[in-house]
DNA sequence: GTCTATCCATACGCTTGCGTATGGATCAAG
DNA sequence: CTTGATCCATACGCAAGCGTATGGATAGAC
């Protein structure tokens, strides 16, 4: 009895490959898609894998699908009943740090937006979650063009947290630090004192939503 | 006469083979340093390749020794000369924008951090410039502790822009509406009215040294 | 002019991964 | 029990890239 990875070897389906790639993708990148590799951690040959897929092509669609929608579902599901716009940038910011395989993936995704393939299903996820926060920032009563700047400036900080945490995870604080600084980010990147919003009461902020655990998955 | 990229065949030095492999990295991630193409790029074979370097690793080694050098003469000679750390602080923004290829490099080279012999070379380097921000906020007054946040901070949204440059373009403005975002991200990553700043003048700040071009390399 | 060091070309074996072809195993239907 | 469908194993050809071995070309030393 082997006591892989694998328990049975039953019937394998495509999105078991696909999440099996995605795997791949947020541990050795785009290129660890490879098919031979992938089949023997899933304890079978390549027979398999062209059974359930033309090539290594379609895979990787699949795997980019599978991604983008869990990120669609992930961005309505977490922070979706919220009606305050501050609460729900709060959330976002939380959840951003909340996955560490999400923020892995996301990084290895978009280090190879350079094939063509992947940029589109990039730009997409980008685009819905910048425009996501830019909702925000206009029901916070910001100018649109103010909103398309905070935004874009909230997200930089998303993604570059994303980084430091990966690339250098010593320097990311934990625990009492990390609220902290969370608390921080989100002090300075959601203004109260904005030109356009009035004195406008934020019932969340006085049940200060930081402060209840962000790390974790 | 072949109007290659190469005019004469002439000897080629490591660093040569060091700048290709940089190049190659900027485009096409770490795994497009490749012996093979790269010498085809070169207009040689592999035979000069094997002259100058022992293998492959050898190679990739000199490059990011390379680039390090090259990330830490620039963090001391764009923005060197400068005592006051407002100003210094504004100025790293600016040199993180100013080089399309250094920010491609910088991202290629640190989505590979999971090779061992590059995460050495990303952590130096993201440590370094963190620290550089950190002796700033702290120049500016800031305790050590929030110093760090601050710059921590700053680093992440430097670490973002680069992304959202090169993953989403469109969603990155150009020109007057780019100084406007930088402005507002140095006007809020440098907060004045710091718990523990007293009234500090800074002479480069009614000088605005913002709005002066940060595009183009 | 010969000699030697430097730099590169050519040719080979080796490994890895892609894609295909084909057969084997299992199971449910009839 | 046979048949067909489903899922996978095995074996093959192919291409790309690494590393090695060896020889050729050029230039300066003497």
């Amino acid at each position: 009895m082997p006591a892989s990875a694998v328990e049975a070897k039953q019937n394998l389906t495509a999105e078991a490959w696909a999440e099996a790639a995605l795997d791949a993708i947020a541990n050795g990148g785009l290129d660890a898609v490879a098919v031979e590799p992938l089949a023997r951690s899933l304890g079978v040959t390549k027979g398999s894998f062209y059974w359930h897929f033309a090539n290594r092509d379609a895979l990787l669609r699949a795997a980019l699908a599978r991604w983008e929608q869990a990120e669609t579902d992930d961005i309505v599901a977490r922070i979706g009943p919220e009606p305050d716009p501050y609460a729900r940038i709060v959330k976002l910011f939380k959840a951003a740090n909340a996955s560490y395989r999400a923020g892995r993936l996301y990084l290895a995704i978009a280090a190879a937006e350079d094939k063509p393939v992947v940029q589109a299903f990039v730009r997409r996820v980008s685009e819905r979650r910048m425009n996501y926060l830019y909702d925000c920032y206009c029901a916070l009563g910001f100018a649109p063009a103010l909103a398309r700047h905070w935004a874009r400036f909230a997200y930089a900080t998303f993604m570059g947290n994303l980084q430091i945490g990966r690339d250098t995870p010593d320097l990311m604080p934990t625990d009492a630090e990390f609220s902290e600084y969370v608390k921080l980010m989100i002090k300075t990147l959601i203004p109260r004192s904005a030109s356009a919003v009035a004195g406008q009461d934020h019932p969340s902020f006085s049940a200060d939503p930081v402060s209840s655990g962000a790390t974790g998955d």
